[in-house]
RNA sequence: GCUCGUGUGGUGUAGCCAGGUCCAUCAUUGCGGGUUUUCAUCCCGUCGACCCGGGUUCGAAUCCCGGCACGAGCACCA
């Protein structure tokens, strides 16, 4: 492979995974389960799930899970995650693994750490450490010894101290430069009688927990990850975790970075306070439209498909960016316009009258580029249609796929079947091919449930349409079709 | 404050490590036009950028130094 070096030439796909050798790759995504998949995560299960599929390699869907009282876990988001980075990835990760499963493991290592010197039980508390952790200056908890270290920690395990009396800390150095590695805690006390563990076989089994560096640097280590990539928010993690990984003479993976990013319209969202708004009934539920969730953007019509080009576009800088909602519907409509059946629905319908008009059938392509798939079939027995209000303004006026028409108080006087001059070309129904449906479309962030006549169909939910002369949509009910972008 | 990171058109992104072939890629958006029995799709055209200042060099978006701006971490959250 003498790759030559092209210049202005645009590197497709995602950048080269460094020491990456095919087939030997394992990749992970952690989410927190305390709500299901938003926006934001979709980057990391879509990215990591990209290069375990470049590199023949493996993904792992790990459960963070290890705090119950700040950000404490939902039970149903367990199952809900594993659906939905299945739907977003396209095929089910290789792996999964659920840190609350696994405390004993990571107590095993506890103790290796505790023995070999280079971890201690500090009962100082918060505030204290943070002193010292300021003032660079050594703990005294620092000073015990691996027995009395080894003690301390049955005593955390056994009781005999309160949530915030003791915590265990990796021994770093309190004169590094940088303030978050001084002796960072690696695990702690938490009040499982009161704050149980949502799964039923944790509850409130353990007191002692790990903290997100000590459980991911031990798990990454266990499950064998090669390359961990992850936000540019979690650098310091790295940094913290590579201590740790000298500490027990393991190899670190290879890290890459992406940076923040917003969705303009958006703001800033995130999990624990969509669940606290859903729960006080700001919002409908987790699939509400108006969330950034993944939930919500397959359920309004945005594909998989979308979402991964989406995010593969962007790749894994580390710049800050803020994306406009435009991009994502772009990719959107290049995935479903060929494909998607065109469907007319009449807000503010008026009825009118045919008249001069013999058939009793209208039949009009589904698609107008894509003939496969077939026409649609407008019954007129009662020589009734439907034409949005807006339209009326014109008096004369081209029923699509139909006729030119005259438009007289309620009636539709037929003109003639080709077009005989420039008039205006409006989406309609009949009476007797139509059903009362609602079009759910997010305004101003109120959710707008606009009813009108919609034409009949045999399409399945979750098909994406395009409604006539308005935009794509997806068919969310029976009576129903739910707005996803112009 | 300390630590770390990032600065390419309106928005993203390629190029930067290995300096010239870069009057800078591609996409998206805007604008203009074309096709079209949808205000859709598609096609064509067009506007538009290397944070600033020095330095090295024949030559710098690319290397060096210094500014500035923005962001993140410094949680017994993830």
């Amino acid at each position: 492979m003498l790759e030559q070096r092209q210049k202005q030439a645009k590197r497709t796909g995602l950048p080269e995974l460094l020491n990456a050798e095919k087939g030997k790759v394992v990749l992970r995504f952690a989410p927190n389960p305390n709500g299901p998949l938003s926006f934001g995560h979709a980057r990391g299960i879509i990215i990591n799930g990209e290069y375990a599929k470049e590199y023949d390699g493996e993904l792992i869907l790990r459960f963070d899970d290890t705090d119950t009282s700040v950000k404490p876990p939902m039970l149903e988001a367990y199952d809900l995650i594993q659906k939905e980075a299945e739907w977003l990835l396209g095929f089910v990760p290789h792996r999964m693994v659920i840190a609350s499963d696994r405390i004993e493991h990571y107590y095993q290592y506890v103790e290796q750490m505790l023995n070999g010197g280079f971890g201690y039980v500090c009962k100082c508390s918060a505030e204290t450490f943070r002193e010292y952790r300021v003032s660079m200056t050594e703990c005294p908890c620092r000073a015990y010894s691996n027995l009395e270290n080894l003690e301390l920690w049955q005593g955390m395990l056994d009781g005999s101290f309160q949530p915030g009396e003791a915590v265990v800390r990796v021994r770093t150095d309190m004169a590094l430069k940088n303030p978050a590695l001084r002796d960072w805690p690696a695990l702690r006390i938490q009040d499982t009688e009161t704050n149980p563990h949502p799964r039923k076989d944790i509850g409130s089994r353990y007191r002692v927990w790990p903290l997100l560096d000590f459980q991911s640097a031990v798990e990454d280590h266990l499950q064998g990850v090669t390359h961990i990539i992850r936000g540019k928010d979690l650098m310091d993690s790295t940094r913290k975790q590579k201590l740790l990984y000298e500490h027990f003479g393991w190899t670190y993976p290879e890290t890459m970075y992406w940076g923040r990013v917003k969705v303009h319209e958006w703001g800033g969202f995130s999990t624990s306070q969509m669940r606290k708004d859903i729960e006080s009934g700001l919002f409908e539920g987790w699939s509400d439209p108006r969330l950034p969730t993944i939930a919500s953007l397959s359920g309004s019509g945005i594909q998989a498909t979308a979402l991964r080009n989406f995010w593969i576009e962007l790749g894994v800088t580390q710049k800050d960016i803020a994306v406009p909602l435009a991009t994502l519907y772009s990719h959107n409509i290049k995935i479903i316009d060929d494909d998607a059946p065109r469907i007319a629905f009449i807000r503010e319908p008026i009825a009118l009258t045919l008249e001069g008009v013999n058939e009793t059938i209208v039949e009009l392509p589904t698609h107008p580029n894509t003939t496969g798939l077939g026409t649609r079939k407008i019954q007129l027995h009662d020589a009734v249609v439907y034409i949005e209000k807006a339209d009326l303004q014109h008096k004369t006026l081209r029923l699509k796929e139909f006729g030119d028409f005259d438009i007289e108080g309620n009636t539709a006087r037929f003109v003639a079947k080709e077009r005989t001059d420039k008039r205006k070309i409006v989406h309609w129904t009949s009476k007797n091919s139509s059903v009362d449906a609602s079009l759910v479309q997010v305004i101003d962030g109120e959710i707008c449930r606009l009813d009108g006549k919609l034409e009949s169909h045999q399409l399945a939910v979750n098909t994406p349409v395009q409604i006539e002369r308005i935009g794509y949509g997806i068919i969310s009910g029976d009576n129903e079709i739910t707005f996803t972008h112009d």
